[in-house]
DNA sequence: GACGTACTAGACAGATCGGTCTATAGGAGT
DNA sequence: ACTCCTATAGACCGATCTGTCTAGTACGTC
């Protein structure tokens, strides 16, 4: 067991200072020499392991949407009704707010900085349309009349929420868009079930 | 008049190409050169002008800043009443929307880009506070009974909208932004005007 | 004609970037 | 003992970046 417990893997170590550097200032503006440093590695063990910074990105963010999605499906265990889970996804996500390193949604940034075709932009397709789905799924289980329309509501909220606790230095939009979601979903409980009122 | 008539200033020529170069490919990326060479003016015209890079996308966002505000307040003045200027702020966003160029939010893209202390992110505070007041006056208008915490909510919708549009093509996203608007507006207008019920 | 202003063209400096390469060292399996 | 694998340190390459500097040009005003 000399993997975890006393030295990580060098692909492990990097993968933690990419999660760190890459997140807190951009993968754009973190260079490869820094990540080695703080790594503690050579860059050849970066090259040989990753084979291009734009896979390194890729594994950054793809640890990433792991940790999220894993954190946030095991956080709605918690609630027992439908509406409950519906509205953890907020509360989830108010708990990174206050993280202290918390610096916005990763794939966000990271997709603003790279270039159209880029490894980032396809990443952070990935994990949009997980969310989507999450919130389609939990949509359904509260009865919503159309769950693809109150789900692509509640994730205006959500990615809202984030940009705000971002750029505003806010961690209490979360608590704003759990409101708010609150508000659209009783609408869509009050809807019939099949029909399109605008 | 051969100022705008014949030959733009080198200024503005150079503004013009750090709006299309900046908006679409991102201030980080697109360097200097790439710049002057669009704009055809001499390296030395572009640091007489504006001193140096940071400079120069502050000028960029301020002017589009003044741009897109300008172009909001315009159109709202087509609506006559409270809700429908309040909603006509997602019918705005909307026709940014369908614009081939629409590239996103460029205070979200640039400050994602750009260091902590840097321009972009003065530039991008300054314009989420144009919005955030747009939308409490438009709240305080329509009779809100709580005028902040309903400007809250519509900046998150606002915000999730442009994102949406950028990151997932969607330009309805404005639609649907303007649909859950209406409802969180509606909820808003029946709440008694001064309690608090969470 | 002289002069100041605004501009152009482009070389240049210093730093940093992603990525490759050489050379070396230690540990595991045969 | 020998080999393979993985790791190390660090020189090195070509490209690109922001920013400076020199030199020359067109124009409008006195």
């Amino acid at each position: 067991m000399p993997r975890t417990a006393v030295k990580p893997s060098a692909r492990e170590r990097i993968l933690a200072a990419a999660n760190e550097l890459f997140y807190r200032e951009g993968v754009q503006t973190v260079g490869i020499d820094r990540i080695i440093e703080h790594a503690g590695v050579a860059k050849a063990s970066l090259y040989n392991t990753f084979g291009s910074k734009d896979e390194l990105v890729r594994a950054y963010l793809e640890s990433r949407h792991a940790n999220v999605s894993e954190r946030v499906t095991r956080a709605l265990t918690r609630f027992r009704t439908p509406r409950e889970r519906l509205l953890g996804v907020f509360d989830a996500q108010g708990e990174l707010f206050t993280e202290p390193t918390y610096n916005g949604c990763a794939f966000v940034t990271a997709s603003a900085e790279a270039a159209l075709g880029s490894s980032a932009r396809q990443a952070a397709e990935k994990y949009r349309g997980w969310v989507r789905g999450l919130f389609t799924r939990l949509a359904e289980e509260a009865g919503a009349a159309d769950p693809d329309d109150l789900a692509r509501r509640l994730h205006l909220l959500y990615d809202g929420a984030s940009l705000s606790a971002r750029m505003d230095r806010d961690p209490s939009a979360s608590t704003t868009a759990r409101a708010a979601a609150a508000v659209l979903l009783d609408e869509a409980l009050r809807r019939p079930p099949s029909s399109g009122s605008t």
